[in-house]
Order: structure tokens, then sequence, then C-alpha cells
DNA sequence: GTCTATATTAAGATAGAC
DNA sequence: GTCTATCTTAATATAGAC
């Protein structure tokens, strides 16, 4: 459908460069808080280089959240419906958790998006992933009903593990600053804590 | 400390429409990403005329803020060391989810302000609520140290209790996608999953 | 207290040299 | 591809009339 300019080594590093800086930017003040200037400073290119690159600060942001869809949904597509119920979900919160620990900014960029009322997203989220969490809210039910798993509303329960997990991402100043004096790594504990939450609430 | 100076009627109102419009605002773009004609518009006043009754956009911005730290503690204050202590923290659950229901924007504002890096509130965290927050880890310990709540990490557990709760607020846009066509009121069945949830995991 | 007009700075974007 | 200079609009804030 779209023409592929073929990116040298030096295009595709700044993109990089670029977009890294945007996500940066974007993931803590939102699209509307944040200016090309900021990006420019932190990506060490100038303005008018970015605009070199991508035609608006609309461009970059869209670009940011077109790869974050991508990836974002990766976790729940690996539920195994054939797989041991319990386990599956508990694999599924391990990896969420995962994804926050290791793409914060990706987890903020999200909550930003939504908080300002998914002006980019409403649309993409009534499609491909609208039909992923019907599929696996399906899964979830029928092992339920096998009696697989405790009965509990499957809807809220994977808003539970969205809400769990990203939340160690979306609220980490705050998490650090109530966990202590000096901030050791959270995430340990995190999975630990998830692991018994889960476990007690959904063993039959 | 301050100076007192009477408000007329007309200034408690337009003062409470200006604020009443910047909460709408500031929640959905955050500080950086709202623009004073926005809350013009919102409030139906002028722009010189906020500006009569706030000295700057950062003040309007900083009273919410400060409005907001006075209330958002309740509920966590309102835990009674000498309840039943699954029922306690069950109430607590229940009391912040009613917040969520009634006071989204608060809970938005809140949001965005952690997002950005607490730049306000570092500091204010640390001080009387990090005291509070103290005091209920260590009664939740005492709880389960007596047995009569299943041992899970006390800090953990207030961190899922808000991130849970909360939830409904800020991810309120995509809750509504995902429940379906129309959307009808999430806040039963989320209390009711919550309830469920909390019991099958505190219950020794 | 409220308004119109305006000063001033910041922000997105472009022009054109190199 | 990158830069300096600049255009244009938007945004915070002020002045001063009413």
């Amino acid at each position: 459908m779209n023409e592929t300019p073929p990116l040298s080594r030096i295009q595709k590093k700044n993109r990089r460069a670029i977009l890294d800086a945007a996500l940066d930017v974007f993931s803590q003040y939102g699209f509307r808080g944040t200016t090309l200037d900021q990006i420019a400073q932190t990506s060490g290119l100038s303005k008018p280089n970015l605009l070199y690159y991508f035609p608006t600060k609309e461009d970059i942001h869209t670009t940011l959240l077109d790869e974050l869809m991508q990836d974002w949904q990766d976790p729940m597509r690996a539920i195994d419906p054939e797989g041991e119920p319990l386990e599956e979900i508990l694999d599924y919160v391990q990896r969420k958790l995962e994804m926050s620990r290791d793409f914060p900014r990706e987890s903020r960029l999200f909550a930003n998006e939504i908080l300002q009322g998914a002006p980019q997203f409403l649309d993409a989220l009534k499609g491909g992933p609208r039909h992923l969490f019907d599929e696996k809210v399906a899964l979830f039910q029928t092992w339920m009903d096998q009696g697989k798993l405790a009965q509990v509303h499957p809807q809220h329960l994977i808003f539970s593990i969205w809400s769990l997990t990203q939340h160690y991402a979306d609220f980490e100043v705050q998490i650090r600053i109530y966990l202590g004096p000096e901030g050791k790594d959270p995430y340990p504990e995190a999975g630990k804590f998830l692991r018994t939450l889960f476990t007690r609430m959904l063993t039959p």
C-alpha cells in the first residue's frame, strides 16, 4: 500500500534517536504538554532537523503509538488455550509485569493517551485489540465453567491484571516514595505478591 | 500565617467556576497541556477575568492539588484499628472505588501529576501521607501476625488497592470500550469483583 | 469585576544557505 | 542532511477603560 523508501543507516539512526527522545518526553508530558524543543534537546538534534525526519510533531507521536500497538498485545496473544489455566494466567501476569519493568515509558505513553481521551486510540482499540480481548474473555469463562478456575467476572479479571501490572510503571514515582528511604527494585516483590494474589483468587 | 481576605459571594462563585473548569481540563491534559483559553471557555469567563481571580495558571493548578491532598487520604484515615480486619479492608476498597466513581476528574488530576514526575507532590507526599501509609502498613502487618488476615506483603497490598480502584477512573475510556456496545455503569460489577478478590486473597 | 486591546514570550513550522 | 534565520500562531500575562 505504501511506498517503501529505503532508509540509509544514518537515517535509521537519527529516526531512532528522535523517537527515543520523543518517547521520553511524550510519556511524561503527553502530546500537548510536549514541545519540539524538548525533543530536540533530548535527542541532541536541532529542531529543524527533527522536522526533516518527521513532517510534524503529531507525526512523531503517531509513529510512537503505532509501534506501541504492535507489541503491546503480545503478552495477551501468548495465552495458550491448551495450557494449564492458572499457570497461563500467572504467566500472563508475569509477562505484563515485565513489560512495566522493561518498558515503563511505553506504559506511561499509553496511560497519557488514555487519560487524554484516547484521541488516536479510540478507533484502533475497537478493532484488533477488542477482538483479542473478547476471545480471551471467552476462554477464561470456559475455564471457569469447566471448574479449572474459580468463578470471577472475566472482564474485570483482565482489567485487574492490566491495572496491577501497569501501576508499577505508571505510578513509579509514588511507589518509590512509599517503598522507603533507598529504593531497591520493587519488581521482585511485586511479582511474588501478584502471584499470590491471583493464585488465591483463581484457585477453584 | 496567611491573611484571610473575606470573599464575597460572587467571588466564591467565580472561583468555584474557574476551579471546576480547570479540573476538567487539567485532569485531561495535565498542567503543561492545558491552556488558559480552554479554562476560560469551559468556565464561561474571559481569560483576563481568570487572572483577576488567580494570579497565574500555576496558581490555579496548585490550588486544585492542595484541595485534592486534603480529601484524598480520607478513605485511608478511616480504617479502624479496632474493627474487624477483613471488613475494614473491604470497606476501604469500597470507599476508594466510590471516590473513583464520584470524583474521576480528581483521580485523573492525580494520575497526571504522578506521570509527570509529581513536581508539586514530591515534598507533600513525603510528609503526612507517608506517615499515614506507614501506620496502616504496620496495622495490616499486625493483623496478619495475629492470624486475622492471610499473609501478604502489606505495602504491595495497599498499592493493589490504589491501583485497582483508581484504574476505573483513570482508564475509564478504555473500560467503556471493552465493556461492550452500550456502556452500562461498570461500578456495581467492579465492586463485586473487588470484594471477591480481596476476600479470597486475605481470608486466613 | 469585567472587558478590549495589547505586550511578550514560546511553539510549530518553513526558507534558504551550506 | 544540517544549520541559522525567520515566519506565524498560540499562549501567558498586563494595561487601562468602563
